[in-house]
DNA sequence: ACTATTAATAAACAGTTTGTTCATTATTTA
DNA sequence: TAAATAATGAACAAACTGTTTATTAATAGT
C-alpha cells in the first residue's frame, strides 16, 4: 500500500515541512499561513515545497491523514473490542474501556499535531473525520449495541451517538488542552466512568 | 451600549456583506474566501467592505460576537434556572431543563450561520467560545452545583464539565446538520433525557 | 423640499503571495 | 564513481490585499 519513495532527501524535507506546519499553528491560524512561512520555517526552498505538495491545504490532509490511519489502526484491533455478552459484567468504573487506553497512548506520541489540530486554531473538518473513525469503534461500537432494539430507547439513536461521540472528544480535547496530567491509563478510566453513568451514579455514596 | 450609527446604507451594506459570508461558507472554507468574493457576493465595492472592517476576519468576528450576545442574554435569564433544592424534584425524562428550549429557538433563528460556523468549514474559536458561554448556563451550572462537594466525586469536575459541555455541543450540532427536524422544545428534551441518564437508564423498560 | 453630511463608487497604486519554470548545484543510491 | 534525482535560486505573470483619490449617490434633519 506505501513504501514507493525512501530518498532520505525527501523524507527529511516532507518531515520539516510538517513540523514547521504544526509549529506555525500554534502561533497563527492556518490562513494565516503562507507558503513562505511554511518553507522559511522549514529552512527549505520555496520552490522544493511545490515538488511534494500541491498547496498548502494539501500538505495539511497528508498530515491528518496519516494520524487519521494510526487512529483507523487502533479500531480495527477488534479482538480486543467488547462484546455484547461482556456488556452487563464488565466493570465500567474500575477498568478502562479495552481499546481506549492505546488511543489515548496514540494521541500522545502525536501530541503536538493533535493539540493544535483539535484546537482554536484547528480544523474542524478533521474533528468530523476524526468522529466518523471513533464512531465506528470504541466505547461508541457498545453504545450502538445497547441501541440494538431501538424502540426501546427513549432517545433517538442518532442523537445518542452524537451525544456520546462529542463527549468523548471533549475529554480528549481537554486531556490535551491541560498539558496530559492524567497518564493515557488514567485518562482511559475517567472517560469509562463518565459514559456508562450519568450525573447522580458519579459519585462514590449516591445520595438518592 | 450601542446605537451611535443607523444610517440605512450602513446597515444595508454590512447585512449583505455578513449574508455574503455565510453564503460563501457553505462553499468554501473561510480561509479560501476572498475580500473580493465577499463583494462580489454582497454586490458591493470592493473598497466600501474596508469602510466597515479592517479585514475579513474582522467581519467574521463581528458576525460571531452578535450570536454570542444573543446567547449570553439568554443564559442570563436567571429566574428561569434550576436551583440546587429542585434537583431532586425535577422531571428530567419528561420536561427539558428551562433556558434549553429558549436556546435552541435562538439556534433556529439563526440556523444558516449557526450551522456553517459550527459544520466542517466552520470557526473552532468559536466552538470553544460558545463552550464557554455554554458552560456557565444550562445544564451545566447544575453538574457544577452537584460537584459542589468534590471529594465526593470519582472522575475530576473539570473533565465532568468538558465531558457534558461537548456532549450538549454535539446535539446542537447534530440537531443543525440534520435540517432541524424537531422542534426546539423536542430537541431539548432529548438533551435533558441524554444528560441525565446513562446508557442503561435511557432504556424504557430498564433491563438490570 | 433643501442642503449639508456622509456613504458608496470606480479606478488606480504598490506590496504580497501564489504557482510555475528554468538552469545549476548537491545529494543519494546502487 | 556514475547516473539519477532532489534541492536551489531566480525570475515570471496572475491574483489578492489594503489604501487613496476624485466623483457620484443617498440620507437625515430641518
Amino acid at each position: 500500500m506505501k513504501e514507493p519513495v525512501l530518498d532520505r532527501r525527501i523524507v527529511k524535507t516532507k518531515k520539516a515541512l510538517r513540523d514547521a506546519l504544526t509549529s506555525l499553528m500554534k502561533e497563527k491560524t492556518f490562513d494565516e499561513i503562507t507558503v513562505s512561512d511554511l518553507t522559511v520555517r522549514a529552512d527549505i526552498n520555496r520552490g522544493t515545497f511545490y515538488l511534494h505538495y500541491r498547496d498548502k491545504y494539501d500538505l495539511l490532509q497528508q498530515s491528518e491523514e496519516e494520524i487519521l490511519a494510526g487512529v483507523q489502526k487502533i479500531r480495527s484491533k477488534k479482538k480486543k473490542m467488547l462484546k455484547k455478552e461482556d456488556l452487563p459484567v464488565f466493570d465500567f468504573m474500575n477498568k478502562p474501556l479495552p481499546l481506549v487506553a492505546e488511543l489515548f497512548e496514540y494521541l500522545q506520541e502525536h501530541a503536538e499535531f493533535m493539540t493544535v489540530i483539535l484546537g482554536p486554531r484547528g480544523n474542524p473538518a478533521f474533528h468530523v473525520k476524526l468522529k466518523e473513525v471513533m464512531s465506528s469503534t470504541m466505547a461508541q461500537s457498545i453504545l450502538a449495541r445497547l441501541g440494538e432494539d431501538q424502540e426501546e430507547l427513549i432517545v433517538p439513536i442518532d442523537y445518542l451517538s452524537s451525544y456520546a461521540i462529542s463527549a468523548q472528544l471533549g475529554v480528549i480535547q481537554h486531556w490535551l488542552n491541560t498539558g496530559m496530567k492524567e497518564s493515557p491509563m488514567e485518562v482511559s478510566l475517567i472517560l469509562s466512568r463518565l459514559i456508562f453513568s450519568n450525573p447522580v451514579t458519579l459519585y462514590k455514596h449516591p445520595k438518592t
